[in-house]
DNA sequence: TCAGATTACGAAATCGATTTCGTAACTTGA
DNA sequence: TCAAGTTACGAAATCGATTTCGTAATCTGA
């Protein structure tokens, strides 16, 4: 069995109380005491049970992060997102406990926050807009603060950390027109992809911005993220009858895929065709020719959403903290001038 | 505040122990008060106090998951690790805790161990064999249930899961032999990296079994997993008098940047230089050539490791757990005929 | 010198559950 | 009918810490 505080304040000859004085830094204690308590804890090797603390403190420190993320689709964005989020926890003395199975379960968030096994939750999940608000309520209904990520919620009152992408969207557009191009394809999801409207948007801006009408049939819908759907998108793009010269993705992986399909038709990149991608995933520098895409600063995010988080939790404030990160263009091979008209 | 026991038992007009009984399926409670309680539960909203079911049970389970790889470099591995491991843990109402800094500090392990605020512990970080050692000895001391990962440890009395590098080298190896090679590059790293040892055993045993001779002027260490020693080792092959025609890198990612080291020097491949990798990482598969590597079932490990601390938990047996799993030869582009003799 | 303040400590309550043990009330069987 | 067994519950101990409060002993200042 491991040491007690009860053995050392036997060993010592001391109360309970005064060991655990002697050990929280309070100052009703002499200074010889406390070394003395400081000895026998070397000597002893005590370790206060994590369990009595957190029932005694009603606190943990631990955060929990539920993610759902159809891990196979993300595997870049955790491994960068969990290492950043774990270092600020433990720069904080706390630590990040892992929830992967609660989709679409508010009852099992609702147990978590009940159960009060963290003192706070970062949602990593891609919920709709409406699901977010109400698990939200929930969260907040429970007393226990939370942070959404990477996720920007309209609602007002929600924390949130996410991605900017408008200007992602609007920024790949742009350097796409500056090469020449007038005729670009964008490849869009299923509504329930918040990101999916942002993005759009930014896309629209870009054209606007450019004096060029924006042609619906050059945008297409997804169905799902099934890479099946991203195949016929692209091959419903090279059979318009006035194909675009480039073509935006939505995912990288989307993007890859096109590439390899392109060799396949003997399609030149980006000489015939430019393509562009989104999350600059590791695999998108490594591809030939290399993908320009949008890079996230995924490991920021994480970072920013844990301070975010620590900071509701130990300073209560009002307002939500709400911040949104800027995107970054990489320009790499798979786009170029216009060489069509 | 959380409802608490008192309150339900209160407002039943029961005793906190018959509620606990009723809600832990003992057997010395009536179904009718049973019933009642399980209403009341649902009614009040109640869900158990975790730290409070902690220390009066002597577990958490809750596993801790102690991972010091530099991240960016397993990105891949993390990624594929993680949500297997999580999803057995829940299966089995469990849930991971992530310890990210704790490397080379024997005394945090200590205290982790000693807090008891995890049931068990997967060590996922590349010590050198005699530190494994004695980080097993010290959580045994403890009697902290553990598992290394990805390692095995030839020590007797060690769980771990590990991957068969001695079989991975060996296939790779063969099936360069198989295309002809005869003068085949291997490329070591510094000793504390173990599976150096049975990855070169596997290279040693694929030329014994073919009837080539051991050229030690092939094979290469690195003094560190850096970038530039990679560049290094891959110019030091090129300038060798009598130059392999093919190389086997120890990772994916030093084969990559051979990929384009070769590029910068118009060397074709695999016509002029067959080029291997190892691990089987995304990005593997969108070089171009894809490249050539031996992928290991991470997700699998990661699994079984998590299956096997559960079990090192609840069952006690008195014997070490100890899994190596096959590894699958990955045949791509980047490995093609021998041309050269 | 002595009231009042300060110092250093311990007793006991507390956090919220589980578990052991004791005991009424009710059954059973001869 | 009555001893023995069963059923269903509650009182109290327990897990291991923290915190509140009370109190000797010592110190301070007029």
């Amino acid at each position: 069995m491991p040491v007690t505080i009860k053995d050392l304040s036997n060993q010592l000859g001391l109360s309970r109380s005064t060991v655990s004085k002697a050990l929280n830094g309070r100052s009703d204690v002499s200074s010889a005491t406390r070394e003395r308590v400081l000895r026998a804890v070397d000597e002893l090797g005590y370790q206060p049970s994590a369990a009595a603390r957190n029932l005694r403190r009603q606190r943990t420190e631990k955060l929990g992060l539920v993610v759902n993320y159809p891990f196979q689709r993300v595997a870049d964005f955790l491994a960068e997102l969990i290492p950043g989020m774990a270092a600020v926890a433990e720069d904080a003395e706390y630590n990040l406990i892992l929830y992967t199975s609660m989709a679409g379960n508010e009852q099992r968030i609702k147990s978590l926050c009940r159960s009060r096994e963290v003192d706070g939750i970062i949602v990593a999940w891609p919920p709709g807009s409406s699901e977010t608000v109400a698990l939200s309520q929930l969260m907040a209904d429970e007393q226990m603060p939370h942070v959404f990520l990477p996720r920007r919620v309209s609602n007002a009152g929600i924390s949130f950390v996410a991605a900017d992408h408008v200007q992602g969207a609007r920024a790949l557009t742009q350097h796409l027109i500056s090469l020449g191009h007038r005729r670009i394809g964008f490849e869009r999801l299923p509504e329930v992809y918040e990101t999916d409207g942002d993005r759009h948007a930014g896309y629209a801006a870009a054209l606007r911005d450019a004096g060029i009408a924006y042609d619906p049939s050059l945008v297409i819908s997804a169905k799902s993220t099934d890479p099946h759907y991203h195949t016929r998108s692209f091959k419903t793009f090279l059979s318009h009858p006035a194909p675009p010269t480039a073509i935006l993705f939505f995912t990288d992986p989307m993007a890859i895929n096109a590439l390899s399909l392109a060799k396949e038709q003997n399609i030149r990149i980006p000489q015939d065709l430019s393509i562009a991608g989104y999350d600059g995933i590791l695999a998108s520098g490594v591809t030939e020719p290399a993908l320009t895409t949008v890079g996230q600063a995924v490991s920021d995010m994480g970072r920013l959403a844990v301070e975010s988080l620590l900071q509701l939790i130990e300073e209560q404030p009002r307002a939500p903290i709400q911040h949104t990160l800027p995107v970054e263009l990489i320009v790499r091979g798979s786009t170029g001038p216009n060489s069509k008209d």
